[in-house]
DNA sequence: TTGAAAGCGCTAACAA
DNA sequence: TTGTTAGCGCTTTCAA
């Protein structure tokens, strides 16, 4: 039976306001009496009740939004599954959460929909940024100027206050994903990268952290120069045909992101489906399919459902138990995933 | 702003206890008006609010019991953690929960408490349960004679009436192995696997999985007889020891469970600790050592906090929200982590 | 500096 | 069959 306000103030023969006074620090109360009910309130092991507190904040109606850019992505769609079941979570406390779909990659829309934010006195937001410096203004005079919290997910923007970042190590997920590829290709051979828009910085660590792996731990491996397939499949499959040619004996192939389909596709039709070993990226339903066919050997994923679930509850932890997160970078963790625990 | 119920009562110009009734379908309530209401609740899309209905059956007072056998084992460990937070989840939101440890594999000791349980009228019970006819009548009995409903952690019972099993699908569990281990030896070569006591389910739900995995998919890979480590690092290091000197070119070990010290210990004293593919099971900190080491390749998890956290969220959402957990097999995920990712 | 009281959304007991 | 009401634990405002 959980300990209430109600039985501390007995207990300390004060009021239910003073206890509740005395335990936030909210000023206005006797030091020395502030002392004893705090003693007494750890004595009792007293644990604030989260339907008692949301219940009394509901009037005050938390608002947060949630800003996603690409939406039209099958991954995004993963990512807004996390965001409606935290908005449901939310919801059935007492706050409320709004979603703002952006198509595509645009940051002059995600600072309109940023306006309009402040105006109707949205409470939080978590965003997907975008590489862009008025961009990364706005959320620094969001963050500083306004008192708006804002939380990054997906990608991250540095220097700009934001009060955390929720995604994926990139880094170490190409290093988790060199690991597996020194594995199974016996710790020799040609390797190659295949990314895509060779401006995308999450693509990028991943080929960073996939690269310098290789290289420190498997001195056997050749790493041929990383392609970019520009996130088309055509583009995609027209590389795989040239590498195929120019390294007849080609061992493995990561793939940091999209153009999965043209990869794989070209790889079948030129009969090294099987013996070409293939890395991918993300729990799609394309990149499953092909990991089912035993064209992918392993899929690396990145948690797309946390990414939406935890930057809103982040948010509404902050406003309902006036909680921090403990850490600013919040890494998803590194999925690996064969066709047989898919 | 969520809808309330004083919201929808106004609506349909009836009072709250009349929509109350009408969307419980607790009868006494007209049935033309209470289709109305519903109608009405679905239009304003009607949500019910966690916080009040939690404040408002907090008097009622929600009691969970958790029984855990085998608590000595760093893995019962890692479930408890799974336990404790849902208990503080439970205890925000108005319920209590209490956890019954119990040392080694002991079905009179878990009987014990659950009669305790039924005079101190407990509401529902998690329970890691142990093959024994007795305890499997005296679960059917609580399940169905006395109605509090039982969920099984970890193991499971069959044809008792329990509500819902929580843990590991062994046999898919092995088949990951399987398929991880023909991948990185090339699928062919001698392979074994080393299990513990002989009649231990979850291991042999492993050893299963794995062997026929194996026999279907890898025609070239030559599966030794299963040996059995009892549980010691002594006969583990032994069984190693004939292993290698028996099968010089051995290419894999599977371990199901226990007994990991012993195995790696020998590999390594044989100088073996690089060569011989090594794949076990669980994220225990002895078994990451080993594989941070590069003895141990791959370990396979159970997602021990699940299967803590989980049976202790559905009986309280049994009766907070009256919701029956959907799935009576509730499998946890298979992780699969390298050092990389670990 | 402290106490008293209203009200958040819901359930359940009681009255009509 | 329906309406009314007390109260769950908390926050917040107002009065003392």
């Amino acid at each position: 039976m959980p300990v209430t306000l109600q039985q501390i103030a007995e207990a300390a023969g004060v009021s239910r306001g003073t206890v509740d006074r005395a335990l936030k620090n909210r000023g206005r109360v006797n030091a020395e009496v502030a002392e004893r009910i705090r003693k007494i309130a750890k004595e009792m092991g007293y644990q604030p009740s989260r339907a008692g507190r949301a219940l009394a904040m509901a009037k005050k109606n938390v608002k947060i939004a949630v800003i996603l850019q690409s939406v039209q992505t099958p991954f995004m769609n993963l990512v807004l599954e996390g965001v409606l079941a935290a908005k449901q979570e939310v919801e059935s406390l007492g706050g409320s959460v709004e979603v703002f779909p952006v198509k595509g990659v645009d940051a002059q829309s995600v600072m309109e929909i940023m306006d309009k934010l402040y105006e109707e006195q949205y409470s939080g937001i978590a965003l997907v940024p975008s590489e862009d410096s008025v961009l990364k203004n706005k959320i620094r005079q969001f963050a500083e100027e306004y008192e708006i919290p804002i939380v990054t997910l997906n990608s991250d923007v540095e220097d700009t206050k934001r009060l955390c970042y929720v995604g994926q190590n990139g880094i170490q997920s190409g290093r988790t994903a060199a690991g597996l590829m020194g594995e199974i290709i016996g710790e020799k051979g040609q390797v190659v990268v295949i990314s895509g828009h060779i401006s995308n910085p999450s693509l990028n660590n991943r080929a960073r952290g996939f690269q310098s792996e290789i290289m420190d731990e498997f001195p056997e491996i050749e790493l041929i120069h990383t392609r970019y397939s520009y996130d088309d499949d055509w583009v995609a499959g027209k590389i795989v045909e040239e590498l195929i040619e120019q390294y007849p004996n080609l061992s493995g192939i990561y793939i940091t992101g999209p153009a999965v389909k043209g990869i794989c596709e070209a790889l079948e039709k030129l009969g090294k489906g099987k013996s070409i070993k293939v890395i991918g990226n993300d729990f799609l339903s394309e990149n499953k399919k092909w990991m089912e066919k035993g064209v992918i050997n392993f899929l690396i994923g990145q948690d797309a459902y946390v990414q939406g679930y935890e930057p809103v509850m982040i948010l509404f932890r902050l406003f309902l138990d006036h909680k921090e997160p403990k850490e600013e970078y919040q890494y998803t963790e590194i999925v690996i995933k064969t066709k047989y625990n898919m």
